[in-house]
DNA sequence: TAAAGAACTTGTAACCATTACTATTTTACA
DNA sequence: TGTAAAATAGTAATGGTTACAAGTTCTTTA
């Protein structure tokens, strides 16, 4: 783990006080972009924390998605998936390796009328198929 | 229940052989567009059917949607809904109603570059919020 | 510096939608 | 009508997540 102010001044600047587990979780989530599971999460943490529980992991991400440096993604999977990248983007889950890919989205239209006065708070997009890669094996 | 020859064509048409269980939730998922769970399914059914199993219900969505009939979508609850309506379209889930509202997609802009190649199959988008009626109350 | 309270962490048990499995009933068809 | 296949029912198991209680660590303040 590297940057240890950098993450804590990450973790405060949100409103988190730091403390291991949490600065372990956030340094897992900025180096590992695989949009992962809690489980990912746990087991990484669990290398440099043996005494981890789970219940600390499901602490930590409720607290992240809390304070908004995490979103939660919901594939159709069973398990959720969190996203340390918060801002709008679409995600691409591949049917075959469930490797999620993200995509920036410009704009959506869509009929306003239909929607009109309410309070949009959230807009995911997710795309299910094949990535290019496992279309060429 | 009525239409019931028109229930039998929609089913067989589909690959789906007509029994009791399957035109009652067939029946249910084209007069309810309310985005059931599976147990509001079963709840439906069951008052035509008294000794309806839950798995049957189980059994009969995973057909529908193996066929093509009704399309899952995830939103964060944690239990599915289905929507009988599989034309790609985006929901809005109201965050405190939990109702979900359909509204029609016209396009959607995204990087095409980071999906070269890629093989969509499937579009979803959901957008979270208050509805219209939540806000006024 | 120490006591008290708050925050954090752990471990176990419970929850609950869904799935697996098996037995029974119904249907299709020769 | 008999037999195989399909459909249904009932119960148990699965597994990610949550609830809860107890223990530990940190923070505050006298």
């Amino acid at each position: 783990m590297q940057n240890i102010e950098y993450l804590k001044q990450y973790l405060i600047s949100h409103e988190i006080k730091p403390s291991t587990i949490r600065l372990n979780a956030l340094d897992y989530l900025l180096k590992n972009r695989i949009h992962p599971t809690a489980d990912d999460i746990y087991e990484a943490v669990a290398k440099n924390i043996p005494t981890l529980s789970k219940t600390s992991i499901y602490n930590t991400i409720d607290l992240f998605l809390e304070k908004g440096i995490i979103q939660a993604l919901d594939t159709g999977e069973k398990e959720h998936r969190f996203d340390i990248e918060v801002s709008t983007h679409g995600h691409f889950l591949c049917r075959n390796c469930n490797k999620i890919f993200d995509f920036n989205i410009d704009s959506i239209k869509y009929d306003q009328s239909k929607l009109d006065d309410f309070l949009i708070e959230e807009r995911k997009v997710l795309f299910k198929g094949i990535c290019k890669n496992c279309q060429d094996s």
